[in-house]
DNA sequence: TGTTAGCACTCGATAGAAGTGAGTGCTAAT
DNA sequence: ATTAGCACTCACTTCTATCGAGTGCTAACA
């Protein structure tokens, strides 16, 4: 089948509607409400080639059309009308984002519940990945007499903090000299080029100089830079309760299955990562590799740190998702998150 | 109306089966279910007592009879069965929540987690309240020119980090002279004393020493005791799903409201702050005072740290909810973490 | 050859009717 | 005080009919 311009036209008038509407829209009443210069009949069969190319789907035999996870697609390649947002209400956003969050979980849980409520979907966000962040400053300090606290601070402002108990007592001259050979030799790397090997070379350094047995700084390597969350980022959500408004969701079990789904941090990071680092991404439906997705669509957008990407944002809404407007603020936010994230450093 | 045992043995028969069935309770089927010696005739006439005195309700009129709050309320404080958990069940609790979790963030996710699997109702916890811990340690922490990160550390475990910029810039020698200061004023106070009051007397102290102004003590005190959440305790809940499983939670619109409800932190922790610091505490239906909450129960228990109550952790459900197994779970959880916290200190 | 009018057909949704069954309240007898 | 009996209620289920938006197909038309 040839993707005429009327064909085009005429899917992209389908999706419209339907995502407005949520009911299956058929010729008659697209026939009516628009004005394509032919009759219903003549739409009808173009419908008819359009699902025969697997663009629309019936719901059952005598109900009018619905897109295709195909359709989607296409649509959001193709047809859609890519509009930014208003100026005006870039302004209200700024005005409602103008945070004065320092600490960058708050900073997350105030970006995500903004976007939630800008889409009416549930957003979905991804802190800066630690593993990503570059190194800067590790403070020990003692905080009683065996344990010690140590602060991490990385270029993302991210600061992984954990108190450790040593095995034995380190006296405060060692502390101070481990503190100084760590910052020493680490800052400026990247944290996902702090392994083992690296690790257990300055452990050698070490051991001449201060009593720390090697068993102190794997303690301390893994607490700090081991497999645990702390290498990844947080996740945070925002509006979960908007799933509820979606008429395709009226199934309990549906519901169930998809906020039982966002309580798994471990999938929702999954979820986020799954594409690459393009500055906008859409997942439509089946696309999805979830199951219980496998009905929605997924807008995602890369925020970055001084140009370099260290995190996600995006919504997730019904398939039936209002993808340009979701696109442009999910695109806006990131960037003004972006733009926090670099000049604040 | 007189409360005659037979009537106490019905209400308490009544209930335990709605609580299973969850459909009203006629009494035909009570009459042929149970044994009371006496026929359906008599059961009719003593439900129609104990729904006159309001005990009991009337869905319609050719229904059963359903608990009414009232009822609920007398269930739980006369008539039920307060049964603790099997030593068998103890022991695979303990198992699974042998937990190595060193930061009070861990362990109160683990154990609303935990807390909402044990029971199947959606469980609501109040990490320690930082108001009412002691003052320990309080640590600064230079991390760039103007960013100093303070930590506080209290006698619950919880601390408190938070970067600040000081408006002017400050010695080594200054900043280590303010925390010693502070310490050594502090170190020892339950932090609601600290007020504005004291740390005044303070910064007047400080003032002829060092060139600390008044403005960054402060800022300190704004930052660290202020009215922000860092005086609260969080908010943690597990299986918020749990809710979707109840029968009567059919209502979309209903389990949206409640969803939404429990997005709000500060209403959570309202919910859970509402009562006494009585060992366990019910709420039920009506008692409640948020309206979006008021055909749940909720079964809250206060845990400690060296015996004195420092948080609480509960559970959410419909009324006709399983107080006693709900009960027994929720308060040998709240044991456990006091005793956790206890011992780790 | 593309377009259109016309028509029979489909099928979900809605509304009404009828039947079912669990339950009640009342009365009179035990 | 208890019980048997009976008339009555009312949500729930099932069925049946109707409605309406929509479809596919055919034949006529430009």
């Amino acid at each position: 089948m040839e993707m005429t311009e009327r064909k085009k036209e005429i899917l992209k008038t389908i999706i419209n509607e339907y995502i407005v509407t949520a009911n299956p829209v058929g010729s008659r009443t697209l026939a009516r409400k628009y004005d394509f210069g032919v009759s219903s009949a003549t739409i009808r069969n173009e419908m008819a080639d359009l699902e025969l190319a697997g663009y629309l789907e019936q719901p059952h035999k005598s109900a009018g059309r619905v897109p295709s996870d195909k359709g989607y697609r296409f649509y959001v390649d193709s047809l859609m009308d890519l509009k930014g947002i208003s100026e005006e209400e870039a302004k209200t956003i700024r005005k409602d984002y103008n945070t004065k969050e320092t600490e960058i979980q708050d900073l997350m849980r105030h970006t995500s519940n903004l976007l939630s409520d800008l889409t009416n979907y549930t957003s979905l966000a991804l802190s800066p990945e630690l593993k990503e962040s570059i190194f800067r400053n590790l403070k020990l300090v003692r905080v009683s007499e065996r344990k010690i606290l140590i602060v991490l601070v990385t270029d993302t402002g991210v600061i992984k903090d954990k108190i450790i108990e040593l095995p034995e007592n380190l006296s405060e001259k060692d502390l101070s000299e481990l503190e100084r050979v760590l910052n020493n030799r680490l800052s400026g790397l990247p944290l996902y080029q702090i392994d083992g090997q690296l690790l257990s070379n300055i452990a050698s350094q070490l051991a001449a100089k201060i009593s720390i047995g090697k068993k102190n700084i794997d303690l301390i390597k893994e607490e700090l830079f081991g497999d645990d969350f702390s290498t990844f980022g947080q996740v945070y959500l925002g509006g979960t309760t908007y799933i509820l408004d979606q008429p395709e969701f009226s199934d309990l079990n549906k519901i169930k299955n998809m906020l039982s789904m966002l309580e798994h941090k471990q999938i929702v990071r999954d979820i986020l990562d799954e594409g690459d680092q393009s500055e906008l991404e859409i997942v439509i439906g089946d696309e999805n590799e979830y199951e219980d997705i496998k009905d929605c669509s997924i807008v995602i957008a890369t925020y970055k740190l001084n140009g370099r990407p260290v995190g996600k944002l995006g919504v997730l809404g019904p398939t039936r998702m209002q993808y340009s407007k979701a696109a442009a603020r999910v695109r806006f936010m990131a960037d003004l998150l972006s733009n926090i994230l670099t000049e604040e450093k």
